[in-house]
DNA sequence: CGTATAGATCTACAGTGTAGAGCCATGACC
DNA sequence: GGTCATGGCTCTACACTGTAGATCTATACG
């Protein structure tokens, strides 16, 4: 019965959903699913392979639901599409950001997000020498930013800025004293993400203008 | 003496080295220390705390070990010596990665090096409206990159892209087919992120240039 | 000298992943 | 029908983890 395995990943999902990913200990998953903790080993071999097949799931979840990506749509906002995506993806699931980076993309369905990221820079004219290139450039940027929201990079810090100038040398920071005015009040991180897209999406178009 | 502070963040910093993360624990650091366990928690109180004291140890050599990123150079060249700073640091201490993440920049080191991109920024002739901005879009996207490479995400998977086509359905990655040519060799990743870093440059001469 | 204090220690607890041996029901074969 | 193998499951055990709590000790100060 591979139904078992399937059972098992979503008890691990769901609880990694409401308790974390420190919470998915094969004792705990094993209790959810009803059994003994080494039972899990013959359906997953490991912890690391139970981790794993998790992200696959989720993965195969986006690639399912989610045809306006593929659509026939402008490839602007099919690149849109697939950022807003991972963005969802993270902010439901925010243990997989960290896995997303341990892996290279080798499951079928993280496969097929790839391809359609390729498409979308082919049809924005990008030369096909730079494609997988400038896939690596988007979705290392799309990766690190819903990482930094995950982890808590972009969160308050403890030192405001009044406070961060006050350890330092009077002056050492002239960066910070020029943009003072716009470091105090609270971002619109929403509104800075498509900004960002936006700037990349001028990005691909030079590289195509270019190639 | 917080002499001793240092002593075991030295102790740590060299497991983490040697071992990686999962290889500081208390236990081993304490060890090395010559010490017991329960001897570090006057001197760090968390096991969180420990690691974040190490980042910033590491964070401090860089900043006082790069005189050229903060010299008169061109606004270029200092921020390529930031994203080359920062690969080479995540290339020697790739535990490092993990917790850049995990924590905003709060450190008197780490808002100097943000200050440094402010700068440069600025000089590029970025509005000053757009620096905090671009700055967490150019930092995002080059520990996106340290992450990947020290996680893995680059490493070459374990299916080829012939495996893959075979995994799926006939014609199933019509983009990889036409990039098929440029996935097979061997990536030179160096290159790979200078020319990234390229685009970027261009990138942050397109807002200057809008602003 | 006596005493406060801060650092180090020892013990213990509730976890973790998983190796190894044994149990037991199912199905295959003579 | 009787025998046997196999594969999923259980139980026990081991070597770890971080750290709470109580105790001991050596130093500094009134």
């Amino acid at each position: 019965m591979t139904g078992k395995r399937e059972e098992i990943l979503d008890a691990a999902l769901a609880l990694a959903d409401e308790r974390g990913l420190a919470g998915v200990s094969m004792r705990a998953v094993a209790q959810a699913v009803g059994v003994t903790p080494m039972a899990l080993y013959p359906h997953v071999r490991d912890k690391a392979g139970l981790l794993d097949a998790m992200l696959g799931r989720l993965l195969s979840t986006v690639t399912q639901a989610s045809p306006e990506m593929a659509g026939a749509a402008d490839w602007r906002t099919r690149l849109r599409a697939f950022a807003d995506t991972a963005r969802g993806l993270s902010a439901g699931h925010p243990w997989a950001t960290t896995l997303l980076f341990s892996r290279p993309a080798v499951t079928p369905d993280a496969v097929l997000l790839v391809d359609l990221l390729y498409r979308a820079l082919l049809d924005a004219g990008v030369p096909p020498a730079q494609v997988p290139r400038v896939e690596r450039l988007v979705s290392t940027y799309v990766l690190g930013w819903i990482a930094s929201e995950a982890g808590g990079r972009f969160g308050p810090g403890t030192l405001d800025p009044r406070g961060r100038r006050g350890r330092l040398p009077e002056g050492g920071l002239p960066g910070h004293a020029r943009v003072a005015a716009w470091l105090d009040p609270p971002v619109d991180w929403d509104a800075e993400f498509a900004a960002d897209l936006d700037d990349l999406v001028r990005l691909v178009e030079s590289v195509a203008a270019r190639g």
